[in-house]
Formats: C-alpha cells, structure tokens, sequence
DNA sequence: CTATAATAAAGGTCAAAGAAAGTCAAAGTC
DNA sequence: GACTTTGACTTTCTTTGACCTTTATTATAG
C-alpha cells in the first residue's frame, strides 16, 4: 500500500470522529516516517474542495494544517453545473444561472447577492477576456461553498 | 499552542468583563514566562484598529498598556473597514479582516466562507499585483453587500 | 523650599534566530 | 504516461534579546 493512501486514511480516520482535523505536518510526516512535503501532496489530491474538504493552514512557530469534512447538501445539480461552467463566463450567462438556482430555491437571495457582488463589472476591474476568465473561476469557487454547508 | 495565543486569550478574556483592560506589560510578560516584547508583538498583530481594538500607552514609574475595545453598530463597522481597505488586499490581511468580522458576530461561518471563496489566490488567476488590487475591489463590493442586512 | 540633575521604572523598536508550512521540479514506480 | 516520492529552496509567523525613549521619583544645589 502507497504511503499516500496510508496518511489519507489516517485524516480520514481523525476526521470520522470529529469534523476537523488539525494536524502538524512535520510531526505528521515524522510520524509516518516520509517527506513533509508529501503530507501537502496527500491534501492535494485527495481533500481538495471538490471532494468536500477544506483546508486551511498556518505558517511559523506553532503552525497547523486544519482539514474539515464539509457536506454536500445541494447535491450533485450545483456541482454538474459547476463542471459545465468553462473557462470563460460572461456576465449574462452568470446571471442565467443564478437566476436559475433562485427560481429552484437552491440558493437564497442573499447568496445571489453575494455571487453578483463578487463578479460583477464593478468588482472586476479587467479587460473584457480576462474579466470572463476570472469571472468564471470565482463563480466556480464561490458554488462549490455554496454545495456545501 | 503558541505563547501569543494564549496571551491574546488572557487579554480578551479581560476584556469580556470590562470594556477596556489595563496591563502592566512586564507583569504579564512575567506572568506567562516570556520577554516583555512578546505583549507588543501579540498587541501588534491581533489588537489592531481594524480588528476594533484601539490601544493606549503610559511610560515611565506606574506606567501601563490601556487595551479599548471600540465599539460600533455592525454596519458602521463594516463600512469603516471598507473605507481602510486601500486599492490592494493581500490574502493574509483580508483574512484578518474576516476572521475579525466571525469573532465579533458581524457575520456567520458560512459567509465568511463565500468571502473568502471569492477571493482566495486559487479563485485569483491572477498576477500578484493585480490579484491583490482585484481581490480588494471584490471584497470591497461583498461587503456592500453584508453591510446592508 | 524650589529648581534641577540623577536615577529608576516603565514601555517601544527592531532585527536576528527559530519554527512551521508551501512550492516546484526531478527522480522513481507501476 | 500518470501518479507518487523526495528534497532543496522559499515564505510566513513567532520568539527572543539587545538597545532606545519616555516618564516618574528621588537626590542635590542654591
């Protein structure tokens, strides 16, 4: 068995008893007698987002690495739209979607505010390919949170 | 856990009972066994202004460190914070920011996490310079948002 | 008794050292 | 060829200590 899947059970087995996980990533790679870096490759490719992880970290003295199992309550409709989203989205199309999530109560008002707010013309201040470009990446970022909870 | 957490600890616990503690920095620094600049060093990063803390000092014979906690209605503070965030963000400071909103009630996990969603470096394809200045305009223009509800 | 000088008692600053975690590309494995 | 392992190098945050500035108190001169 690769090491890999050794240190994935290992957090998964922490996480099934709470809903964090907050490790230290030397001690951990020490622990498992590997790199340190393999512990960032073991979070990498398996507790990213889209497998309904997140992480979050700290550097410098007393530093951690903090895992936690988010749920996927929206199910599988955000994510399939998600993956349908390229790399380009134009504000209209954005606005299509939400629209869309509103009307089916997938998401609140409040959040469709939030989402807008977060991409519209106004806050991206880039010209029109790269707007697009990064309008599609934040958007994306931002359902994947909102699939959870 | 780290020293300065625990110190940070200590003066907020203060401050849950009075809205303002008064410290003698070389008692406190004897008090959890550390040198004296370590309280500067815990008031300088987690007792700043944005984070709503508003500090005061005494030199000499009797002297002390007067540690305010400012108070503000919620949408006061948010668009005071928006109007201290420059053209550029960094990632660290926005978390700062957000992470402060969380403690103090301003607003809940889940849109913290929209927040952050938004504007994370992996959202950002983005050059450092740029990324910053974006992730500031977008989250200038999430909190417009919050500071309305 | 004052006015001033010396001393003591705080707190402030800053940079170096230390302690984590992150990145990235090369090498290895299947 | 794709995935995994490894390690050198980087970045970030915390701790520590030497030295500085300000203020209060005490001692001294007139």
């Amino acid at each position: 068995m690769r090491i890999s899947d050794i240190i994935e059970e290992f957090i998964k087995e922490m996480l099934e008893e709470e809903n964090e996980a907050i490790i230290q990533r030397n001690d951990l790679a020490n622990h498992f007698n590997c790199v340190p870096s393999q512990i960032n490759y073991v979070i990498a490719t398996r507790f990213t987002p889209t497998q309904g992880y997140y992480v979050e970290s700290q550097r410098g003295g007393g530093g951690f690495i903090k895992i936690e199992r988010t749920q996927m309550t929206k199910g599988n409709y955000v994510m399939h739209i998600i993956k349908n989203i390229g790399d380009n989205l134009t504000a209209k199309d954005e606005e299509i979607i939400i629209n869309n999530f509103l009307s089916q109560g997938i998401i609140e008002s409040s959040q469709a505010k939030l989402l807008k707010s977060a991409t519209n013309d106004k806050a991206l201040k880039l010209s029109g390919d790269v707007k697009d470009k990064v309008r599609a990446s934040i958007f994306k970022n931002m359902l994947l949170v909102l699939a959870q909870n």
